[in-house]
This record gives C-alpha cells, structure tokens and sequence, in this order.
RNA sequence: GCGCGUGUAGCUCAGCUGGAUAGAGCGACAGCCUCCGGAGCUGUAGGUCGCAGGUUCGAAUCCUGCCACGCGUACCA
C-alpha cells in the first residue's frame, strides 16, 4: 500500500519519530466506521512528553497540510489520528487488481525457491479411515494449497502407518480367526477391525497374546516370508479403501512412502547416534537420555531390538532432508504426540542437524464422543465414509425439496456433502478439541461450508441472469459508478475483498486453515446481505454494470478460497 | 506429581503483533416471498472474557499464582 508508506513518512518528520516506529503503531480501528487506519498516540505521548490528544491534533495538521492522494479525511479524537482513504479511489484500485488477477488475487511470491515437506494424513493400515484421520488430512491437504499459494514448492507425503507392534497383533489374529472374517467383502477393513477388536478382547483374559504379537512383529521385522505376505495383503486391502477417501476428498499426495518405507534406513542413524555417545542402555533398551532438556527419555531400540515409532521417525526426517533439502519439514499429527515430536526434534538438534529448526509439529486437538474417546482397540470408531454418505444424502434431500429441477444433482449433492464436512473441520483453530456430533455435523445453516457455497451459487446465479438480460460486469474498474457502490454493504464488501490476500498470508504463516474459513463466512454474510438489501440488475446500465463487477468479484475470491480449502464451488445447487 | 494445551453469551466458536462501546452462528422469541434462488435477510433477549494479583496511560490479549477440563508421562503409534 503506497499511500500507507508516504502517510508514514509524513508524520515520522511532522513527530520527529522513526518511521518504523510510526509503522508498527498504526492500526486498522477495530470499528471501521472511525476510518480505513488510525494512529493511538498514547504510547508517543511518553516518548514526546506530550498529551495524547495533542500529538494527535499535530499529527492531523500535519497530514492535512501535505494533500496525499487519495485521502478523503483526516480527525484527531481524543488520543487517536483516524484516516479515512477516498472509498472510490480505493474501490477502483482493489475491483481493478481483481479483475487483473482473477483466481490468483490474494496469492504472492513470498516461497518462491523454497521448499515445504507437508506430512500429513498417514491413516494405519488395517484400521479404518475414521473422522480423527479427518483433520489431518484436509488441515494438511489445505495447509499445502494456501503454502504452494506462496509459491512454496510442497512435497505432500502420506506417511502410511505400516509397520509396528499392532501388525504383529494382527497377524497372530489373523492365523488364529482369519477363516472367521471375509477379507473379499466391500469393506476389508471392517474386517481387520473385528479381527483386532477381537485380539484386544482375548488378550485381557489371556496376556500372552500381547507376547505373541510383538513376536510376529519382529519376524516381520527380520523378512520372515509368512508374516511378510500376510502383512502385504493387509496393506493391499487397506489402500483400495484409503483411496477411495482420497478421490471423494480430492485429496492427492506426491508419495506414499510409510513407515515400512523406512525400515532400512534406520541403523545408519542409530550409528551415528552410537558415535556420539548419545545412545545409552536404561533397562535393556537403548534410549538417548533427554532429561537435561526436559524430556523423557527416547527409546530408540527395544530390549528386543526391534525398532520404534521414534527411530523411523528420525530417520525419516534425515531422508526427507537429503531427498528434498526442504526450508521447513512439517508433520500435521495431534496434540496427543507433542512429548514425541519434542523428543525427535531435541534428538536431530543433538545428531548436529542444523535443519532440526526447521521441522514443525503443526498440532491439532482430538474428536472424542460425548461417551468418551474414540478407540479402535475397542472398535468405537465413526467411519469418515459413513459421515460423507450421510452429509451427502441430506444435501440431496434438501435439494429434493428446495431445488429438485437442479441438474447433475448427484454430483453436487456430492460436493456440497463433502464440502460440508471438510469446511466443519477446518473453520475452527486446530488446537480445539471437538465431540463428534451428528447434528451438528450435519447443521448447513449459518456459519457453514454449504452457507459459503450458497452465497457463490446465488453471486453466480445473479451473473447468469444478467446476462440473460443483456447485462454484464464492467470490463475497466475505472468506469465504475460508485455512487451504486456507495452504501454500508457494499463499502463493507469492498473493505473484505482488500484485506483478502493478508488473510491468506496469515492462513499460511500460522499453518491455520480456520482463518480464511471465518474470513470466508464473513465475505458470505456481507454478500448475502448486500443483495438483499441492493438490486443488481437494475435498468441503468452504470449500476447495473457496477454493482454486477462487484458480484463477480466477491464470487471470484469465495471460489479461491473455498478451492484452497479444497472444497468445489458449484454454480447451482 | 511433573510437562504441554484449553477455559470468551445456554451451546459451538471469532477476537490479528495489548488500544476507543467484547463480535458471529446455533438455539429462543418477533418479523420479511407483487422484488436477482428463504441452505437467505431484519430485529429482540443473552457476557463478572475461569478466579486472584501484577505490568501498563490502557489487558479477553503480556507476567505470576490458583481452579477446572483434556492430552502426555519408557519399550504403542
């Protein structure tokens, strides 16, 4: 903004302080109908011995005296500056940059050359595809889209839970009530779950299942060609299922190298821990002692010898840096998992890794039932593809009822149902906990992914019927009428569509999707009530003309937005 | 016990680097289809910002203590 940088300057010399001083104190007023950016003079007033409302007075004189353009006023109240920009100027500069950069408004240069490792999804194999694996993958997914935005380079990794004791446990279920259970059904997983729910019933009454199980473990571990082919089928099983997820969500990964990926590539880490001394036995197994950090201790090799989460982890980590000498290494996995990430970065830090800073544990909170936590131990799970189906049929009812002439229903039922769920998950910060529930989930009215969906349909709908009508949006911002632009909603339209591209910049920073699903749901309210209040297609071909470039505007931004959520943006529905 | 996190209206949540009367949605109540789609719009009611101190001209926001809840706390992931 080039008016920001001369008001800067101007009351830099006018105070006689810093300008980045004067930067950093500027504000947008929390009520913008004191004006577009204000300047609190409290904390100057210490500086410059002087009453607040004095400097404020000064400050006013001094910005009036000098004509920037495109200021329309300029009030000193009480300890405040407040500035007001000529809205016409600025409607014209924000519809103008819109209309130049279309669907790639908002978006900026800032990762050009960089690289970003996103880690996000890893569903376990032979467990089902649950609403908990919900957030990290569409957080993920999303994250990757606003970075990738930046012009971030993003490497999307599925990082499959494939290997560890509960394959063990599986295994040994399976040779015991394998013939039990039909694995060619339409849902294989379902039947792993009963085989593992099962183990874990047995195993109360009998404990040296448990034993058993981290046997079959190591075999598997050690290339033992029985527990090798049963876990491959498993694995087989279990992709065809996550798949199916991925292409409803639209959800898509550069690799799916998981856990077992890794197998081989862990003892060269485990040298290097050995050499410099980090590795020391503590009851059997070997641990690297991370107490002086204020952590508990890492095991990295049990007093079986088989490996752990956290091994594969940190050799993990090293493969990523070699393969893609990434900027920043992010693994999108719950709260629950703080203490582990703590412990394998600490450990990269004490390995000598410089690169160890780079790698952020991009955390979010639980779903649990109103019952209690979810556990596939005890097969109390909700499938993601059970919510999907049930989100999608009720879309498909309500257009029954309100829109049953609609064409391709089924396939925007599908994306409005889908939609719905993904924009639930990502339209509150991360770090919330949330109990599932039905009713809620399948809520469409008010701050909602169908609601934003609606209001783009409606926009859309306005500019088919313009066009209907022989009328269309202007072509040049600078012919625009802004006396048809000149009311509280639209003003309040025009001041969402400029702060667009620094909500996206604050998503991506913060790796926090909810910011521009809330700014989203704004962007909707203001449209929303700015048709109901205005008509667009009105017989002057001025307003008409202008009010319709608004439309097509906010639309454009709605459909960007709502695209790096990874939600579609049907024109009906 | 210790570590990490959360605590804002009956419920679900916003509140950007501390700033001018704390904002939405759901639910409740009262209205709005001779007008571009009512998954909508307008209005009313509803808040000691967990509690107590402190820093500051100014605190929901920063610091300390306490309380409540969640997660973690050695061979699961």
């Amino acid at each position: 903004m080039n008016e920001r940088h001369r008001i800067v300057q101007i009351l830099s010399q006018g105070l006689g302080v810093g300008t980045e001083e004067i930067d950093t104190l500027l504000e947008i007023p929390s009520d913008r109908s004191r004006g577009d950016l204000a300047l609190p003079c409290f904390r100057l007033a210490g500086v410059l011995k002087r009453p607040p409302a004095d400097i404020a007075k000064q400050a006013a004189a001094d910005l009036s005296e000098k004509a920037v353009a495109g200021l329309a006023s300029v009030e000193a109240v009480g300890g405040y500056l407040n500035i007001r920009f000529d809205p016409a100027v600025q409607a014209k500069k924000v519809l103008q940059a819109i209309l130049d950069q279309g669907e790639r408004y908002g978006s900026n240069e800032v990762g050009a050359g960089k690289t970003v490792v996103l880690d996000y999804s890893s569903p376990n194999i032979a467990k089902p595809f649950s609403v908990g694996h919900l957030r990290s993958t569409v957080i993920g997914a999303s994250v990757g889209n606003l970075l990738a935005f930046q012009g971030y380079r993003c490497v999307r990794i599925n990082h499959l839970g494939d290997w560890g004791t509960q394959f063990g446990k599986l295994i040994v279920a399976y040779r015991k009530w394998g013939e039990e259970v039909d694995l060619e059904g339409p849902s294989p997983i379902k039947a792993l779950l009963k085989l593992y729910v099962r183990f874990h019933d047995e195993a109360e009454a009998d404990p040296s299942l448990e034993d058993q199980g981290r046997e079959w473990f190591k075999r598997l571990e050690d290339g033992d060609p029985e527990a090798t082919s049963i876990w491959e089928r498993f694995k087989s099983l279990s992709l065809v299922e996550f798949q199916r997820m991925y292409d409803r969500l639209g959800v898509e990964f550069d690799t799916y190298s998981g856990e077992s990926f890794y197998n081989d590539k862990m003892q060269p880490v485990i040298d290097r821990l050995q050499e410099k001394g980090l590795l020391v036995e503590s009851r059997g197994a070997k641990i690297v002692d991370l107490e002086p950090h204020g952590l508990t201790p890492i095991i990295i090799q049990r007093s079986d010898d088989a490996s752990l989460y956290a091994t594969r982890d940190l050799a993990a980590a090293c493969y990523r840096h070699e393969t893609y000498a990434f900027d920043k290494n992010l693994y999108f996995v719950a709260t629950q998992q703080n203490e582990h990430f703590k412990q394998v970065f600490k450990t990269l830090e004490l390995l000598g890794e410089p690169w160890a800073k780079d790698c952020v544990h991009v955390a979010f909170g639980l779903i649990s039932f109103a019952e209690g936590v979810m556990s596939s131990r005890k097969g109390k799970v909700i499938f993601l593809e059970d919510v999907l189906d049930q989100a999608v049929e009720r879309v498909d009812r309500i257009i029954a009822e309100k829109n049953p002439e609609l064409p391709n229903r089924t396939e925007v039922a599908e994306q409005v149902g889908v939609g719905a769920i993904r924009f639930y998950d990502l339209s509150r910060r991360r770090i919330k906990d949330w109990v599932f529930d039905w009713a809620r989930i399948l809520n469409f009215d008010g701050d909602t992914g169908p609601y934003v969906m609606y209001t783009h349909a409606r926009l859309s709908s306005i500019l088919r019927k313009g066009v209907e009508r022989g009328m269309s949006p202007l072509r040049e911002a600078a012919s625009i009428e802004f006396s048809a632009l000149d009311n509280p909603e639209a003003i309040e339209i025009l001041k969402d569509l400029e702060n667009f591209p620094r909500a996206i910049s604050r998503a991506a920073e913060e790796y926090e999707p909810s910011i521009l699903a809330q700014t989203l749901v704004d962007i909707a309210d203001h449209a929303n009530r700015f048709y109901n209040a205005h008509h667009v297609l009105v017989e002057q071909p001025s307003v008409a003309g202008t009010r319709l470039l608004l439309v097509a505007c906010v639309r454009t931004l709605l459909r960007t937005g709502l695209g790096l959520l990874g939600i579609a943006a049907p024109e009906e529905m």
